[in-house]
DNA sequence: CGCGAAGTACGATAGGTCTCGTACATTCGT
DNA sequence: ACGAATGTACGAGACCTATCGTACTTCGCG
């Protein structure tokens, strides 16, 4: 896949990432703080690697996924690269760790926790998070 | 302090806050998510006990603490108790800590540690103390 | 009882977020 | 080259949040 030419007037196939140092606590405090968000990445931290956009069972329509997307990755919680039509998202888990240890850790399994007695009622699948809204 | 009487058209002096089963991560996470709120409550785990409304150094006006206040405590991360003229805040640590193990403590860790990262262009509240915890 | 202190309520305002649908761009396979 | 698949951009709309100022209530004290 050579570069055969950067089309003129593309859209920008670069994605930008804040550096490590520019990651602050509130914003990935917030970008977690949403139930789709959240549950994105609990997929993501599952997957424990590469994962396309389009395998989440978030109820939303597909402009709002990519926003959710775009906020995490904006925010510094994920890295995302195309691959193709497809983009691979992974969390950052090395930077996250550095700048504030344990805490990505702490919140996914509060999550999950969350999710599983928030399932009282029986259900026994969801694993994939999204859990429905106040 | 007896309770004279509900006025009839006063303020209530009754707080409601939410039990603990009621308590959302997302919530928490979003109360978290706020700079001021972020430094009220690293101020209130320092204080270890109760602490009044007008013990922060926030830049924002009385009516926007009350409101801060309100916040965290009708998402579960804040106890207030009226005392006299003021108001005793106190964190919900227990809960906190039953529901989401270690949560708190960690990111008040790492509030503290991107505030002492980042010091210079205070985001508002200094809270820059006793970095030891019990 | 009147005054000051602490905090709340309410209204207003500016800005953000979440959601969507539709139109578009880019890549892959045939 | 064409079509399908994946994802983006761009409005638009509804809702929520953060902020403020001012008026008000309640409490403690002299």
């Amino acid at each position: 896949m050579p570069a055969t030419s950067t089309p003129s007037g593309g859209a920008p196939r670069v994605l930008g990432h804040p550096s490590r140092d520019a990651i602050r606590l509130e914003d990935v405090l917030h970008a977690l703080a949403d139930p789709v968000r959240l549950g994105i990445v609990l997929v993501l931290d599952e997957a424990e690697g590469e994962c396309s956009c389009s395998v989440f069972d978030a109820p939303v329509s597909k402009s709002t996924l990519t926003h959710h997307f775009r906020v995490l990755r904006e925010h510094g919680v994920i890295t995302q690269a195309y691959r193709g039509t497809a983009k691979m998202n992974a969390l950052r888990r090395d930077d996250l760790e550095d700048l504030f240890p344990g805490l990505l850790d702490t919140v996914l399994t509060a999550a999950r926790r969350q999710a599983a007695a928030g399932l009282g009622a029986g259900a026994g699948a969801a694993a994939t998070g999204a859990t429905s809204r106040s």
